[in-house]
DNA sequence: TATTGTTATACTCTATAACTATA
DNA sequence: TATAGTTATAGAGTATAACAATA
């Protein structure tokens, strides 16, 4: 079983950062959605919170508070984010899409997902299956600390 | 079919990003090696293709040739790889591990591979099997351009 | 003239440290 | 005093453009 676990380990280590290039690019190379995949993931995550305050959102991506800092201030002058001091705790922010960063995010998320799948139109149903299930399995895995589990996927 | 090859591509979307960053963190929080991700799969394509010029190497990685040029420069000055011109052509020149190199490299992928080895201990044996052929599934579909697959895995 | 590698320069992303405002 | 967010500054990592040497 051990053995296991290391094949693929180093099977991650061989293949995730190929993958990751070729996303980063994708997202890039479309000109009209000048989103990186820091920027995309917290978008992502705003829509699926609205409201979280920097700190959840630096927890989420796993970056430190200043990076996200500069991210937000990225979103809100491009009109993306919505940012308020929190009624509760005046420290605290709260981040939210505008519908001009659902919009971006839509057409990001549409494009980029489309240019994926081209390159996996060579696989058969179980190929897609067996790389879904994967995938399914390794992100409770890597989850950054303090991720929560958003409510409409509690389920069990 | 379609339906399928794009939720996968919304699960790479979704997890790809964040393996990659735990990837990244546990290289650089092993303090004796110093290894950014790029310098570590220099290193492993040195290994299986010795002899290869700069521009080989940087087709392996995706990345631009002054990008790549500063990644061997780095390597040199660490005697972890040794720079020669080539005979048969002047301009180019050959890459290949030294004894220290192979040593450094060595080093970091047991490293490496045994803490991402220890995220996937609760694992079934079943699922490490989903997740290893789901790797062998993906690589060659995000295979950088002029890569060329190393002889010994001809096989076919 | 085209190709290989290098140097010069600049931009993005990220981090640590120091600061402000609020609790 | 501790916490949330911001600002200041610095260091990787990457790219484009210009250059040198060789073919």
């Amino acid at each position: 079983m051990d053995s296991s676990t290391d094949a693929v380990a180093r099977e991650l280590l061989d293949v995730i950062p190929v993958i990751m290039r070729t996303i980063r690019s994708e997202m890039r190379s479309h000109r009209s959605n000048e989103l990186t995949v820091p920027l995309f993931r917290s978008l992502m995550f705003l829509e699926q919170q609205p409201g979280v305050s920097l700190q959840e959102l630096a927890g989420h991506l796993g970056l430190t508070s200043p990076s996200v800092c500069k991210i937000v201030d990225g979103l809100v002058a491009h009109s993306m984010v919505k940012r308020q001091h929190s009624n509760t705790d005046r420290r605290k922010i709260t981040l939210a899409l505008t519908p001009e960063g659902q919009n971006v995010l839509d057409e990001a998320r549409t494009n980029t997902q489309a240019r994926l799948a081209d390159r996996l139109a060579s696989l058969s149903a179980e190929q897609c299956e067996i790389v879904f299930q994967a995938m399914k399995i390794i992100q409770p895995l890597f989850r950054p600390a303090g991720d929560k589990i958003p409510a409409g996927e509690i389920k069990i």
